[in-house]
DNA sequence: CTGAAAGCGCTTACAG
DNA sequence: CTGAAAGCGCTTACAG
């Protein structure tokens, strides 16, 4: 009932290795002989089986995308569908399938990556985070598969291909257009350490106050993982300190959004009492009351340049590993307001 | 330099036929022979490889998930991320892996089930949209390959299994809550009527009005495709018709999140001039303002009883098509207000 | 330019 | 309870 590469080959009167050769569209076989065998395979409506020419080629054509648990990116984040429409470009551009890891805790993503890995399921991976002493990464370092980050490694930087953006600097930036506006109590809200990019942010962020004179107050720091537990409470007492922030840089539209409508329930106004700068220039900050002042991070580049990059590698496994900075661009809307 | 069965087998002293059953953990084999094998296997790293699992027990342990092209679903709807949570929950439970489709037209996304299905890349299809003639479900219909839709199919109703909420009844019940606040003039925003959701919807609505003794008018159908283009336009149009709508049923809480935003330009407050109600229940409709009345669809049920349901029909083909209705839930906020 | 043959790494009747 | 053998549907040196 199957229809295989034996039929055809019967049917057109050559050799299952020539049907072979015109599917791989070698130019070792003549135009006449190709012309014949496709008309037949039309004809009896042949589809090349992916997993006989994946044993046989030892490549699948495909691409693992690894997911961040849904605890890190709450699962309701644009980000994702994103940065996967970027991928999924460059993949299907490429003739790669994509296929989806989505682990719920670091353990399963491990798992699954390495039955993938291991179990030749993929010819390569993207990994879509970048984590602190990670061990799914260290895996795939060790065992020399093709793979690209997106985001920055927190080791071995020099030796792993990954497509970032500039954190560092673009929190700086942001920080001190905060600064210029004349705030000096700046908070820093929801990033949980354990990822690389918060690192990065914070690390813009403290340049940007040591530069202005400004000391760095740890109590200016809400981290994620409070956010999601009781994103309300986590603000309130930020807003209660003795002398409360008159700026927010947060780490996501999303939970920037969240902060407005809490301030909003504690007749905090935005911009007019506190200004907010936030990350990702997700859809809604342009609807949102105020607009959010966002930096756009090019989500959908970022995945498409990491997919570019780990199919050159997979063709080519002696490139030498590259680094890819995305810019951003910093979109002002309405969150920011010079302190009065 | 990669482990096979042979390896095992020849350290295990043993026949590959036997590792394979241990891998099967079949119960012929007994618990010592078990043991030892399982032993050699971890001694050596041994993964066993899927290709050639798959395709010599025509299984491939993998399902297709079938996007709807980006035009639909915005890429950036959250409905996405969500539903997916719900598939891989199941499909992991299963060990069963996710390909994903996501094609940019109809054409690209009819090719790669096709190739998908007919390169036997997977073992079933969860097709993520449900549209008028869709040239890429009758594929899976006459192909006889297992499916099964999130949505409900527009045609063959008793002989496709499908996951769908019961769109008919919700939306009616919801612009009776609008109409038992005394509203008449209710527009429908957003839907293409390409796709069954939307005329379900649209026949939820009609419903209502009907049994109000409210005819139905026209020109209170704002169609997606012009939101998509221009949404600030079809609003401001809309709201210039010489009796404007004191109510809208959007199909989406961006979309409505959307026209909130457009309505305050033109200094139309919700929900005081107007009521909006609407359906996803996103977690930005709980932080909007004012935050949006919206019906929860349970996303993630969806996915999660679709890929149920996929899975019992890969492992038993004669299963008889099924459909599951998964209950919406209203949920009341602060969109909507009785008609002064 | 084309073919015959071996092999990719598994599974599964069949036989004992 | 275990093994030998055939086969899944391809690709790819090798030979001509």
């Amino acid at each position: 009932m199957i229809v295989t590469i034996k039929d055809v080959a019967k049917k057109a009167n050559v050799a299952p290795s020539t049907v072979s050769r015109v599917i791989a569209n070698s130019p070792r076989i003549s135009e006449k002989t190709k012309k014949r065998v496709r008309e037949v395979m039309e004809e009896l409506g042949y589809h090349p089986n992916f997993q006989a020419r994946s044993l046989a080629a030892k490549s699948t054509q495909a691409i693992g995308v690894i997911m961040p648990n849904s605890a890190f990116h709450a699962f309701q984040n644009p980000f994702f569908p994103e940065v996967l429409r970027g991928i999924s470009t460059s993949a299907h551009a490429n003739k790669y399938g994509i296929y989806l890891s989505t682990g719920s805790t670091e353990d399963e993503i491990y798992n699954e990556v390495t039955s993938m890995v291991q179990g030749r399921r993929v010819d390569g991976v993207v990994l879509l985070y970048s984590r602190v002493n990670d061990k799914t990464m260290n895996f795939l370092q060790q065992s020399n598969f093709p793979f690209v980050v997106v985001g920055r490694p927190y080791e071995n930087e020099e030796r792993i291909s990954f497509v970032d953006n500039d954190n560092i600097y673009s929190t700086k930036q942001v920080t001190k257009h905060l600064i210029n506006l004349g705030h000096h109590n700046i908070a820093f809200v929801g990033g949980s350490l354990n990822f690389v990019v918060t690192i990065d942010r914070l690390n813009g962020y403290k340049l940007a106050l040591e530069e202005a004179n400004i000391p760095f107050n740890e109590k200016y720091m809400v981290h994620e993982e409070y956010i999601k537990e009781n994103g309300r409470e986590a603000l309130h007492s930020l807003m209660s300190l003795p002398s409360p922030p008159t700026a927010l840089v947060t780490q996501d539209d999303l939970i920037a959004y969240e902060m407005i409508s809490y301030l909003e329930e504690i007749r905090i106004r935005v911009p007019e009492d506190i200004s907010i700068v936030s990350f990702n220039n997700l859809m809604l900050s342009e609807h949102s009351k105020p607009p959010i002042t966002s930096v756009d991070i090019c989500i959908y580049q970022l995945g498409f340049e990491a997919t570019n990059c780990l199919i050159e590698k997979i063709k080519m496994p002696n490139t030498l590993p590259k680094r890819i900075t995305i810019p951003t661009k910093f979109i002002e809307r309405k969150s920011c307001e010079r302190k009065k």
